[in-house]
DNA sequence: TATATTTGCAACCGATTAGTTTCTTAATTA
DNA sequence: TAATTAAGAAACTAATCGGTTGCAAATATA
């Protein structure tokens, strides 16, 4: 069982459930509401989503109430950080060239 | 076939293959002898992370060099992006509560 | 209390995935 | 020219994935 938030977020419906419950919790119902596949389906997305804790689930009476964890974007922030660190070096050393041909054409 | 950048980074093999070249520009043998499956395993993978655009392969003689594509990189940022920003708006607007509860303290 | 609602779980199915082995093609080098 | 090397293509396999239907449990309501 690979359950990482990158196999997590690889697909499509979980980026959407995930772009439902980033502004407000949501019940199972009310999320499937959005999608043309069965409730029980979106049941799974949830669990999966929730067993790599990218949500949070909270019980209110017999509803479940689900939203994002963001602590757990920031994982995958920090992962697409250390390369757009990289490209923004690279952005500079090119900035550099460029200033450098500049002073060089004057 | 689903060859979207989200799936492609959903393979911690393919991240691997990511963070290889992100640095240098690297052959599909040099790639293959950082890990313990096959070759044609390896060039799988790169054709996968090539189809969706992530890497960039120039050929020179018989060997085939392949580079990490920042552009693409840039998709999976923006997307993360829209949720660093509620995150972050969302630790405002507790730091505004806080201030808010050690001015009343006062 | 009987009924309806919200939900999760299990079993199943077809498609996809990551890996293998085998083979072919093209460029280098002895 | 013959042997070697780098790489992609094809066929196959076991495991996983996303979806379905059916069922059970717990809470709310008539």
């Amino acid at each position: 069982m690979r359950r990482d938030v990158f196999q997590a977020i690889a697909d499509p419906t979980r980026r959407a459930i995930i772009a439902l419950i980033a502004l407000q919790a949501m019940t199972a119902g009310a999320i499937a509401d959005n999608f043309n596949i069965t409730r029980q389906a979106v049941s799974k997305h949830l669990r999966i989503l929730t067993e790599c804790e990218l949500v949070q689930q909270s019980q209110l009476g017999r509803e479940v109430y689900y939203s994002l964890e963001f602590e757990k974007m920031k994982e995958i922030d920090n992962w697409i950080g250390q390369y757009r660190n990289l490209w923004e070096s690279r952005f500079r050393q090119l900035d550099d060239v460029l200033v450098l041909l500049k002073k060089q054409k004057k």
